[in-house]
DNA sequence: AAAAAAT
């Protein structure tokens, strides 16, 4: 609690606290231990551990509090009010928009036809709507979504300090007609109670992710938006989301949402609605979060009651569409938050089940920090006439605030690097994890436990609750370090995560961006390490690429991973890996739950 | 090969 408490500096009552119970509810760190769906909350109160709170070691909170959804607004936005005549905006509409591709008309363009719905190719797989009912959007009544109108601030600027002002933060941008950038908050037409809560936050100024993307979601037009972790993402797509609800007429009985948000992560999902909460709860406007794992009670309630924002994970909103529990025919607004991760392989087949539902005519808007170039073609065929705005210039560009250390190790001696690395590094902030397995979560869990550090898992095998409460302590600081699979990878904000650690690296170089954009958010400082071994070594060259852009020293023994890569396999990949990453190391040391009491004295 | 996401 405090730098005087005892604890701090008392083995004998930190043992005499670990006497006293176990750190988790038994049952809790066990993958299998299932409490079983729709149970009561059952983590309420565990029993304390070795840890206080490290309130001491927290900084003061920022003026980016938000972190993820970091930056804001404020001024004089007008409050439209619901206008309920869901006139026609002139200017989008029907025109502009239904334009030359093929497949999504202006409001009341064609409809319902089969395979072209979005233009481009056919959708490929037969997993397009087999239990869905197909949407008939023959007969569509137009809604308004340009809402924008330039500041006479901005108007009056003279285009070279446009020029000026994207080059000095890196604004890249695409697509015809594009609005210039805002550089205050008052000049996006937010509401007046969107900026007194952004005032309260202290945010100064946008950031360039949302002084370019404000204006363009404001547009009614679809958008590409990529700007690196931590700088503000969740609101550039909120705050216009609100605007646009609010210009749209009331639900009535029976309606499903209009703005849909879909996230890769439960927890991520939840993140979103907590910032939907916080900035959409004084304009009236409510909002819910639809995902696996959780009972579908209260989510079907929400549902039916109706809600104007639903922030969902691909598969319980299927769910809750096959059941009719809500619908998607007044969804106007469709963000894909994460896009690149939300369209690969994995989400796909969900994402073109759950788009087909929604009427062709909607505002489409993409987000993350990574955009591979082959995702881009397949989510065109999502998106009309699209802006595309993306802050500085590589593919896989790391947050400039983060150190970035590399460590070549060799997998038998990567937990006694950890061990070490913990020593430097612990002060009680929090350290982040990542391991590639879930099993390799739990080992290594186990053994931090054992060896007396205050270390929790979270990954896709633990049942919803125990990964609430997993990251609920992560958050309080009362077990500051987390191991994680990726399902911690994108998104999570948590405030003070002083390091995050790849033991195992990830698979890709987007996840190496992502997972190290758990720190140094919202202009704080943090520090990622990362252990290398050989069968790495085909992320070598790339990842000196990505070290040198965001100004990191490379290391010696990674410029020569990158070399015998090289020479093994004429560079990238390629090559068999004999025993891979098998985990006959250290992990051979360490198997079973890691539901295990701290053990030994505080190693710090 | 792994992780995530419905039951």
């Amino acid at each position: 609690m405090n730098p005087v408490d005892p604890r701090y500096s008392d083995p004998a009552s930190y043992r005499d606290r670990r006497s006293g119970g176990l750190t988790m509810p038994p049952m809790m760190g066990n993958a299998s231990g299932s409490l079983g769906r729709g149970g009561p909350a059952p983590y309420g109160a565990p029993a304390p551990v070795g840890f206080t709170s490290h309130s001491p070691f927290q900084p003061p909170a920022g003026r980016f509090d938000v972190g993820r959804s970091g930056g804001g607004m404020m001024a004089h936005g007008h409050d439209r009010g619901r206008r309920g005549d869901s006139g026609f905006s002139g200017r989008v509409g029907g025109r502009g928009y239904g334009g030359r591709n093929s497949g999504r008309g202006g409001a009341g363009g064609r409809g319902g036809g089969r395979g072209g719905m979005y233009g481009g190719p056919p959708p490929r797989g037969d997993l397009d709507n087999v239990s869905l009912p197909r949407q008939d959007f023959g007969q569509l009544v137009p809604f308004e979504k340009n809402f924008y109108l330039e500041s006479p601030s901005v108007s009056v600027l003279t285009e070279h300090q446009i020029m000026t002002y994207r080059a000095k933060r890196d604004i890249r941008v695409e697509g015809r007609d594009v609005p210039r950038p805002i550089q205050m908050f008052h000049e996006a037409n937010f509401p007046d109670y969107c900026l007194d809560i952004i005032a309260k936050l202290g945010f100064v100024e946008p950031t360039p992710i949302q002084s370019q993307g404000w204006p363009m979601a404001l547009k009614g037009r679809d958008l590409i938006g990529i700007a690196e972790t931590g700088s503000g993402k969740t609101l550039a797509y909120l705050l216009p989301a609100l605007v646009h609800i609010s210009a749209q007429p009331h639900l009535v009985q029976g309606d499903g949402p209009i703005v849909l948000v879909l996230a890769p992560t439960r927890e991520l999902a939840m993140q979103i609605q907590q910032e939907s909460l916080k900035f959409g709860g004084r304009g009236n406007i409510r909002s819910t979060c639809i995902y696996g794992g959780a009972p579908k009670g209260p989510q079907i309630r929400d549902l039916k009651r109706g809600v104007e924002i639903v922030i969902a994970t691909p598969g319980r909103l299927i769910d809750m569409l096959e059941a009719q529990h809500t619908n998607l025919r007044r969804v106007t607004y469709l963000v894909l938050d994460e896009a690149d991760r939300m369209l690969d392989m994995g989400f796909e087949p969900q994402i073109r089940k759950i788009v087909a539902q929604i009427r062709p005519d909607r505002q489409t808007l993409y987000w993350s920090a990574t955009w591979p170039r082959e995702v881009e073609t397949l989510a065109r065929q999502f998106l009309h006439n699209a802006y595309k705005v993306s802050i500085g210039s590589s593919d896989l560009k790391a947050n400039q605030s983060i150190n970035q250390v590399i460590e070549v190790v060799r997998e038998v001696d990567k937990y006694h690097r950890l061990i070490r690395l913990l020593n430097e590094v612990m002060d009680g902030s929090r350290v982040l994890i990542f391991m590639e397995t879930k099993k390799g979560c739990d080992q290594v869990t186990k053994q931090l436990r054992m060896d007396g550090w205050p270390a929790l898992s979270i990954h896709g095998d633990k049942n919803q609750s125990e990964r609430d409460w997993v990251l609920s302590e992560f958050k309080s600081g009362r077990n500051p370090i987390m191991t994680a699979t990726d399902v911690a990878a994108r998104g999570l904000d948590v405030k003070d995560i002083k390091c995050v650690i790849n033991y195992d690296f990830p698979s890709n170089l987007e996840d190496y961006i992502h997972r190290i954009g758990r720190t140094g958010r919202a202009g704080a400082k943090g520090t990622a390490y990362s252990f290398l071994t050989d069968s790495n070594a085909k992320f070598a060259r790339e990842l000196i690429k990505i070290l040198q852009e965001a100004g990191q020293v490379v290391c010696p023994a990674l410029s020569d991973l990158a070399r015998s890569a090289a020479a093994s396999h004429g560079g990238s990949g390629g090559g068999f890996r004999s025993r891979g990453r098998g985990g006959y190391g250290s992990r051979s040391l360490i198997s079973g739950s890691n539901n295990v009491p701290i053990g030994g004295r505080r190693p710090w």
